[in-house]
DNA sequence: AAACGAGGTTCCT
DNA sequence: AGGAACCTCGTTT
């Protein structure tokens, strides 16, 4: 166990409204290389950005990928490309649920967090638990992250990090942007990035 | 506006 | 070990 589960989310007068989440991380040492022994449940569901593979563990939300709705292999494809040992199950009323909250604001409730589990590396998991940390609508530079986690030149290896993010949306890694303000890059193309953005905007208390 | 090198980490060979 | 790739950055053409 890297660290202690505890709640990241805000609310409260004066702030945002997000998503609340509880997460746990699962370092290399938990679990066997390529994945071996983990068993992931995973389903596809619409969702304002486009259809949304959502892939869970026994711990908790593991991957949530995107695709256009008429090639679904992709995204499954890059999913099980990082853990290519892992077995994988297709349980539609499993994700379901998942897929309902996390794009539905009305049913984000701070008694009530998702529960997430990061895959990854110590240095991955470090970043992720940072964007975890900035609130909706809110934007941070890979720089910012980088002078958090203590490493301030490691801006680099900061997207290196942001980009592996298995989680996206709910590990808000369309929060960050260069240090001028472009929305440099996204995985799933900057385009979605965009839209999430604007989607956030428009949800701003 | 585009090209360049340094930068930290990971994943190949 | 060595080299390339990556959702970067600051400086230089």
């Amino acid at each position: 166990m890297l660290d202690a589960t505890f709640e990241v989310g805000l609310s409260g007068p004066g702030r945002l409204h997000d998503l609340f989440v509880t997460h746990e991380a699962m370092s290399p040492g938990e679990w066997k290389s390529g994945g071996e022994g983990l068993a992931i449940s995973y389903g596809f569901h619409p969702s304002p950005f486009g259809m949304a593979l959502i892939m869970a563990t026994e711990r908790g939300l593991a991957g949530l990928a995107f695709d256009d709705a008429d090639a679904r292999k992709s995204a499954l494809a890059d999913m099980q490309s990082r853990w290519p040992k892992a077995t994988y199950v297709e349980d539609t009323a499993r994700t379901a649920p998942l897929a309902r909250r996390i794009f539905d604001p009305k049913l984000w409730r701070a008694d009530q967090p998702l529960r997430v589990v990061l895959i990854g590396t110590d240095w991955e998991v470090r970043v992720w638990e940072t964007l975890l940390k900035v609130p909706m609508g809110r934007l941070t530079t890979y720089s910012d992250i980088a002078a958090k986690v203590c490493m301030p030149a490691a801006a680099r290896a900061v997207g290196a990090a942001v980009g592996k993010n298995p989680i996206c949306f709910v590990v808000p890694c369309h929060r960050v942007v260069g240090k001028s303000g472009a929305l440099t890059g996204y995985h799933w193309g900057i385009t979605r990035k965009q839209a999430m953005l604007g989607w956030e905007a428009g949800r701003a208390i």
